[in-house]
DNA sequence: AAATTTAATGATAATGATTGTCATGTGCAA
DNA sequence: TTGCACATGACAATCATTATCATTAAATTT
């Protein structure tokens, strides 16, 4: 019944070069990246995998305001980004009492099954310098 | 020099619509909304009506996570959004120190211009009932 | 080690929301 | 009323993402 992951030469390469890519990238972006360490993986095998990691909580994916899917390798615990806008590099912050908070606004109102999006984004130092 | 925005039928059909309707809605479904009522809009000039409204922050745009973008007529000040996933009903709620919050991290880490997005999601009363 | 089973791959096509095009329509200032 | 510039909308184009499906190759069994 259970779902076996096998252990592909594809699935290791997308994990060892977001292991590796400390900034939120587009899934068109870690193909391009893992061309050029010849280490190529079909862009559909990229969409497929970066899915599969982002269901079984292994990386964070996110979209910004008018953009596309982002991916990245973070940690498990629960936390939200700073992401710069130009070039993608990210800090993860600890959001304070966004969590309680969202539970007793929606249970005020009698909404159930509560989820939220926290993430903020700016323009990081090198950036700013052009 | 400045943009000249006309009063047509078209734009004022979409602003009465929203002026009515509470839930956050897809373009889509702002334009079959528009058809069932007998004032057809194209659904082009829905898209660049309401492109053209969110600019002027006289509606709220947002996208849900796997989502289309939804649009809303709010109230002009800063707020934030606890929005149905199954019929798009929607409270305005607003952030406690979100603001200054994002400010100081942004700050402390380098980080400029900063904006945030800041959207609970869940299942209403209504829906909860099926 | 070979055979077998079944998930994974990836080239390609399909999807679908959003945007661009451009000929025509129309608000509005003169 | 006229003229100009923006607005409209049918249609085509774009483009990120997903579906298809024949082929490859893990992992398991013989």
């Amino acid at each position: 019944m259970a779902t076996v992951v096998r252990n592909t030469r594809q699935r290791s390469a997308v994990a060892q070069l977001l292991l590796e890519t400390d900034e939120f990238r587009s899934a068109q972006e870690i193909y391009d990246l893992l061309r050029q360490r010849g280490t190529s993986v079909g862009l559909t095998t990229v969409y497929r995998t970066l899915q599969s990691l982002a269901e079984a909580d292994e990386v964070d994916m996110m979209r910004p305001p008018g953009g596309d899917y982002l991916y990245r390798q973070c940690t498990t615990e629960h936390h939200h980004h700073l992401v710069c806008r130009s070039c993608g590099s990210t800090v993860e912050i600890t959001g304070p009492a966004v969590e309680s908070w969202a539970q007793r606004i929606a249970a005020e109102h009698g909404f159930s099954d509560i989820s939220h999006t926290l993430e903020l984004f700016g323009t990081c130092r090198t950036c700013s310098a052009q």
